[in-house]
DNA sequence: CAATTAACATACATTCTGCATGTTTCTGAC
DNA sequence: GTCAGAAACATGCAGAATGTATGTTAATTG
């Protein structure tokens, strides 16, 4: 048996009631979205006091902030580790969208990315978010599909954000029990439409 | 000089102190969103109290539905007014886009029915208020231009909730400042990617 | 013209948020 | 090593908000 809180420094100290709180903000936020968990409950499930998350976070929202941005890059980690490299910048698009669909399946992230993020943390923000993470690859591809020739031209901030709206469409329609199939199906040939016939 | 609280039937008093309510949530939730908006704040602007809003109205929630509803009920109501009939199913594709984002840019629509709503009523709820009024357009129209055998075949549900989804962010981006062309245009070259072409 | 119901108004109990003020634990200089 | 200072909490408090329960006035109905 070890002492369970022996001698810690203060940075040990504070990434463990960093990650306890959350990780129980996590939980909570999923289940029962952020404007109906009160942080009584988040530190009770943490283990932890309130004053511990007032010390560590400004207030509510910002706590809500860290749990939001760790979700992001973690989606668009798991994006850019499940597409190593494709052939042509099609195929690309169409492999990093199922791998965005992939991610977005682990429970929670719907809601904490796009549902409660853009209406608490406003769209703005949400949209830096993206930027510096998930939505980044998405223009980038598009970028180079056109400069290959392959894509028709069209803005590309615009297209990246109708095109991203799609996909987080999709990924809402799925986790609320649509066909996963059809919308793969559909954002297919959306694509397609994008790109020029071959002759 | 009128009396100006002179004997009202019930009727005509629910229909002024509801809407007397409506409008004053209303601004304040456009104003400083839903959640950051108090029930004695709108009571205050609607020169009603509290006891009435709670005797209209189950709860907070119940009042924001309540104006939900009615802002997707007049927007439909716009888009159906602009948009008259068009010669082919893909001009009235464009101008029913067109007539929406115009729709959407009054101000404060945006935040009601695209960041708030589905926020605070869930996406399904959201879902529901759309298919009774806008969304049922969209997929109409698109179901008519495939059996016209002028767009590709996809399931029509979920081509009806990306294209939806793609026009919201649309809204969204322009309503931040995005160049409304540039939306337009990408628009266009999404949809014109859906019809096969004309030989 | 009673009796009932609807439309409020008021008061209350509970709960939450953010801050202010204590207390304990580490850290770094001497 | 120890001693000041800072960091990491813990506790208590003030203000405000939500929903409900209860009281009052005005309309409706038999």
């Amino acid at each position: 048996m070890q002492q369970e809180n022996a001698r810690r420094s203060n940075r040990e100290r504070t990434e463990a009631t960093r990650a306890a709180l959350m990780a129980a903000a996590r939980a909570l936020f999923i289940e029962k979205s952020y404007a109906e968990t009160a942080t009584p409950e988040i530190v009770a499930a943490a283990g932890v006091t309130r004053g511990a998350l007032y010390h560590h976070f400004a207030d509510k929202q910002a706590l809500f902030r860290a749990v939001v941005e760790r979700e992001a890059a973690e989606v668009a980690a798991e994006i850019e580790r499940a597409t190593p490299d494709a052939e042509n910048a099609r195929q690309a698009l169409l492999d990093g969208g199922r791998a965005f669909l992939a991610a977005m399946a682990t429970p929670g992230r719907t809601r904490l990315l796009l549902l409660d993020g853009p209406a608490v943390l406003g769209r703005a923000a949400m949209d830096e978010i993206d930027n510096r993470h998930g939505a980044r690859t998405l223009r980038e591809g598009l970028e180079a599909a056109m400069r290959e020739g392959a894509m028709k031209p069209a803005p590309v901030e615009a297209l990246t954000a109708l095109l991203a709206a799609a996909f987080d469409r999709a990924a809402l329609s799925i986790e609320a029990g649509a066909a996963q199939a059809d919308f793969i199906e559909t954002l297919g040939v959306v694509l397609d439409g994008l790109f020029l016939p071959t002759p």
